[in-house]
DNA sequence: CTGTTAGCGCGTTCAC
DNA sequence: GTGAACGCGCTAACAG
């Protein structure tokens, strides 16, 4: 009940205050006699040191804050737990900020930011603005974005251009010529997030490099979700001249496009090529063929650069990764019907990368 | 740069220290005149009073901490959810904990409450045991549990065995008798999960209900995780008389079986019938039969009882909150084909509850 | 109404 | 080596 103080271990253990305290921080400045009676004391009072309190003196917070959209969401989820691995390991703790909304996400950038609070922040695929950079520099709070970019940030993020083109490519290369792509409102981009807009990129830009013109009615967009991916899958399929393969934004949204597959009665790959993006835990159930991204990693290499900020000397030059994509090439993309040569359908076989498996969970 | 303190704020302001204190708590005691003054001075050297020594000499964290097992595992993922959206709206932070090994598990029920780091702790299925209840009880942190249960802490859970009877009463009624179990280890239970041994005892006092004998081939168990589950469940089916049916500690270990199936050209639920446990987002999609439990509402509710712990007299009354499963029957139940009577397989339909769809996401 | 003072619990100088 | 002040930024209790 009675929180139990420094002061009080310092009496039990016949020491001053100031040796309690050494013992905690593991001076070396103190004999291992009196160390041990400290030890005991602070064993018998059953004593931990407040960390608010520690805080305040120190003025480190010992925390890091994760301003996160849509934490549930499979891929955040999968780079937090990246975050939350170093995190944890290194003592710092991890508070949470899941932004669902314009206004909170305004809100968060706003008013989290408060560098007696925190001794960092993580910021994943929010792009603040300028004003909002500035103020996080200004504020001095050492900050790294998470699948985003910025100019006086540090950041680690993916080229989802490029990623995007490659997911496109492999359909060309396969043979493809009717591609449709997938993917969520591009206008209307509330939090502005920069992958709704590259990968649309990319795979305009791949489509232009093949020559192959780009046809509107191929692109379809809607709000995020299986479900609105399927309503507009069902479209595709049912135009006039339906694409022969579909690229969708996100793993997600591909597992929509597999299920409208299903219920209308198309093969896939036979009649329907798909492929995602982000190589989220489940494709891999699906044989899904994806577009790979290191979630867990970018999570885990984010908060390894905030710590070293935090940790190091403050070094005034911000560090920018860029980690590679992968094609990673399963069971739902293949030639398309007409110029396949011969043979059945792709085998249907399990993917064999089983790495990191353990730590990912459906 | 230089943290701005509240003694700059009453300088610029020409007040004292204490006044622009009550100006930030909102005291009645101050002038419109002397109010209006130091607000300015405020929001001219953009200040903003730090948390952390608020907390130390208020007493209060405005912090809540959230112990959870394997946070990344979709049913946690959901109760978080819940958690966070209450806690967000009512400005108390959110600090997560994962612990993904008994011994960080008993780190954190050790070191993470502490009185003056936070104002409450939620815990995930991880039961204390009498020690920690004991010192949770001492330290007068106020603690809810969810998804386990405990006689002197506050508690929102479900009744597993019940859930776990519904599932195979289920199937018993569809006219199974061969009737399998897939779950996790239960002799080595290291987390103490109560489910593991709660849905286990379901499926056998079912079992017994019907007079069923209960048959030792058809128990599987194995580590976590629906490629171990897919593993089980080939083994049920290779057995020399291979059950109908087969109960899934949880719908992810389901999509194993389901996946075991089709590798095995078995077809569900026409040869096999399967279900699952949580009724986790996806299981939507892959049409499983399960049982419901309301994880998002444990956690929202988990957080209520919480911070009307908090918010209110400490009511020396420990709530009790025992959440109601409900049966989902979807496509992947089925009367045995033995038995079956006429008509083809179940049609497999979309199901139509799309209700708080937008709050979740695979 | 308002300025002043005493802690909150711990880290960090200092002298001893 | 060790103990005792001082300060971190703020709230609360007190005088005025």
């Amino acid at each position: 009940m009675a929180t139990v103080t420094i002061r009080d271990v310092a009496r039990k253990a016949g020491v001053g205050i100031g040796t309690v305290s050494r013992v905690l921080n593991d001076s070396p400045l103190v004999s291992e006699d009196t160390r041990l009676k400290v030890l005991a004391a602070i064993k018998d009072l059953d004593f931990s040191p407040s960390t608010v309190a520690r805080r305040l003196s120190r003025g480190r917070a010992m925390a890091v804050a994760v301003i996160a959209p849509f934490f549930t969401r499979r891929s955040y989820v999968e780079r937090l737990q990246g975050i939350e691995h170093v995190l944890s390991a290194s003592g710092y703790d991890l508070i949470l900020y899941n932004v669902e909304t314009v206004a909170r996400r305004d809100e968060c950038l706003r008013s989290v930011p408060r560098v007696e609070r925190l001794d960092g922040l993580l910021i994943l695929s929010l792009s603040p603005t300028l004003d909002e950079t500035q103020r996080l520099n200004d504020l001095g709070v050492p900050t790294v974005l998470i699948d985003t970019s910025s100019d006086s940030l540090s950041y680690v993020c993916i080229d989802d251009v490029n990623g995007a083109q490659q997911a496109v490519r492999h359909l060309i290369e396969l043979g493809h010529t009717r591609i449709a792509y997938i993917g969520e409102y591009l206008d209307d981009n509330p939090f502005r997030f920069q992958p709704l807009v590259d990968r649309h990129k990319g795979y305009r830009l791949a489509l232009d490099q093949a020559e192959i013109p780009f046809r509107t009615e191929y692109h379809r967009q809607g709000k995020y979700g299986w479900i609105e991916a399927r309503r507009m899958a069902h479209e595709l399929l049912a135009l006039p001249e339906p694409p022969t393969a579909i690229f969708a934004y996100s793993d997600t949204l591909a597992f929509g496009v597999l299920e409208a597959a299903q219920q209308a009665g198309i093969r896939v790959p036979d009649d329907l090529s798909i492929i995602g993006f982000d190589d989220v835990e489940i494709a891999q159930y699906f044989q899904l063929t994806t577009v790979r991204q290191p979630l867990y990693e970018s999570g885990a290499r984010g908060a390894e650069m905030l710590l070293a900020q935090l940790q190091g000397v403050e070094q005034e030059s911000y560090q920018k990764i860029v980690l590679p994509t992968e094609l990673v090439v399963r069971a739902t993309t293949a030639q398309p019907a007409k110029s396949k040569t011969s043979g059945g359908p792709i085998e249907k076989k399990i993917f064999a990368d089983m790495a990191n498996k353990d730590r990912i969970s459906i």
